[in-house]
DNA sequence: GCGATCCTGGCC
DNA sequence: GGCCAGGATCGC
């Protein structure tokens, strides 16, 4: 569920609880390990102390005491709450850090989509990190490299190409339809299409969506929340998503829906050519 | 490059 | 019961 927003709401959330010690913690049976073991999580964490966190696309990176990271990523349904003190667990919860102080770090997951791994220093170490492009709000990606990176793929659709973590990382659902609204690219055209000024008007779209979403708080529509519990308020300014027979939010004209790639798009046909 | 698929839960 | 969901991968 979360995309970039969500994700850099959460870090913010949680950063400022760093550091801390983690005597010990809780690995369910049912963990989304990838590309390791169990046995090396618990290795990884247990006894160091967690120092900072940090995000690239909607990846979050648990930097330890220790050289190896814990490479988190959410899914669709993933959650991570802090707990002052312990309550019951919850059905899903797939990893607990257990703190000095009593206080805890929940991760849960329902649907098992999100991810959990390990990285070192070079982010390529992680195969998941490794495949991922330029995060969207990284300064140093400027139009002409998105370009570049973009056209490497002539004839996917500019949807699919907004959605691709290797093309540049971080935009989900809600962020690439609003992006598109805003820069008036209709989402089915290929990227073969577009000239070179829609695609740098298209990032600076998808720049300023990200940057509002952060602002808000991320985007709440059923169950996201940050790492401290609060609920995020962009969805009270989404122009075009989940808005299927409506107007767009600023009224400039009818909002549908089609389907790409087995998932919704909602756009505005006046607005978006 | 497209569509199916992983999984659970909530809503109609 | 069927459909849908802030994601990403893996066959064809």
């Amino acid at each position: 569920m979360p995309e970039l927003p969500e994700i850099e709401t959460i870090r913010k959330s949680l950063v400022s609880l760093t550091p801390r010690h983690i005597s010990d913690l809780y690995l369910s049976r049912l963990a989304p390990i990838e590309t390791t073991t169990r046995q090396k999580i618990r290795q990884a964490l247990r006894g160091t102390t967690w120092n900072s966190l940090k995000r690239h696309g909607k990846y979050l990176l648990f930097v330890t005491t220790k050289e190896v990271s814990l490479v988190l990523h959410l899914g669709m349904s993933g959650r991570l709450q802090f707990l002052p003190r312990p309550t019951p667990r919850p059905k899903h919860t797939h990893l607990e850090f257990f703190f000095d102080d009593g206080s805890r770090l929940r991760f849960t997951d329902a649907r098992r989509f999100g991810t959990l791994s390990l990285a070192n220093d070079q982010a390529a170490s992680n195969a998941f990190l490794a495949r991922l492009g330029p995060d969207y709000l990284d300064s140093t990606l400027r139009a002409a490299e998105y370009i570049a990176r973009c056209r490497r793929h002539p004839r996917l659709s500019v949807k699919r190409t907004l959605l691709h973590q290797g093309i540049a990382a971080g935009l989900g659902n809600i962020y690439a339809c609003e992006a598109l609204y805003q820069a008036g690219i209709d989402p089915r055209r290929l990227i073969n299409d577009l000239s070179d000024q829609e695609l740098t008007g298209l990032l600076q779209a998808a720049r300023d969506c990200l940057q509002v979403g952060i602002a808000q708080g991320g985007t709440t529509i059923r169950d996201y929340l940050d790492g401290l519990g609060h609920r995020g308020k962009m969805q009270k300014f989404l122009q075009v998503y989940d808005r299927e027979g409506q107007t767009t939010r600023d009224g400039r004209g009818p909002v549908i829906r089609i389907v790409q790639q087995a998932r919704s798009t909602w756009f505005c046909p006046e607005v978006q050519r």
